[in-house]
DNA sequence: GTTCTTGCAAAATATTTGCAAGACG
DNA sequence: CGTCTTGCAAATATTTTGCAAGAAC
């Protein structure tokens, strides 16, 4: 896959750093922390990173997921807009080994607001137990 | 409202405190954080506000809305049930004001998980601008 | 008296910013 | 040069614990 394109889709200028963010992200198996991507990407402080993450999220290369115990983590778009969150799905974040799968076959719900609501994105976590912890 | 039976149903010692911490839970017109709480019952520390939420939360006399962004928030459940957390139900969180509203009156989808998945609680929160600021 | 609860202080975490040095064009 | 990016240190904010004093039984 090319980064460089990704990024640059995204409006985002190219930087060592910033492919190796996006890599790190890429190559995880779900959504990552800060403190995750932290210790993975040894070689970037954390405020770069964290830097790196308001970035890709302000130009939508990355959305954020919250739930779970360990605050924020994010997960990269698999879409080419800049412009909008797009491929969000349910996440399922289990109880007992912290970890958060992506249901990435789910659809959101379509949820119907009451007047007045404009909604512009929507986070849908499943808590429970996960499969390897439940046998 | 009867607090003090409310507390007992859940099986938690009835404590002044406890009873503040409820009703300043019930007389919000959404869920509060932790550093509402503290701003709002101004006579009980907030290691006290924590451990006290955290018993109610084992009790499921609360139950947790992550998302938005000032962490997470508390809300006590409408039910009797000290086993499971019931009363579930979608939130909306406002980007530009920040405040947080039940959904009371939807229903939380029935997701259908992979084979092993074993789901023990929804966390649904639908962003984007409320009526108040949609002006 | 023994157990439970509370307040205070402080540790542990997590998030965010200031600033100067370096990279890039 | 001038702008953008980075690392380091440090400020903030948030969540959580230790401990001793006090309340409840």
């Amino acid at each position: 896959m090319d980064y460089e394109a990704l990024l640059q889709q995204h409006h985002i200028k190219l930087t060592a750093n910033r492919l190796l963010v996006a890599k790190a992200l890429a190559g995880a198996d779900g959504p990552l922390s800060l403190s995750e991507l932290e210790r993975k990407i040894m070689t970037i402080d954390k405020s770069g990173i964290f830097r790196t993450l308001t970035l890709f999220r302000e130009q939508h290369l990355v959305h954020v997921i919250e739930g779970g115990s360990e605050g924020v983590k994010y997960e990269l778009c698999h879409s080419h807009n800049s412009e909008h969150d797009e491929d969000l799905h349910p996440h399922f974040y289990c109880q007992h080994c912290q970890k958060t799968y992506c249901l990435d076959n789910m659809e959101l719900p379509d949820i119907e607001l009451p007047e007045g609501f404009q909604p512009q994105s929507m986070n849908l976590i499943i808590q429970g137990i996960c499969p390897e912890c439940n046998l």
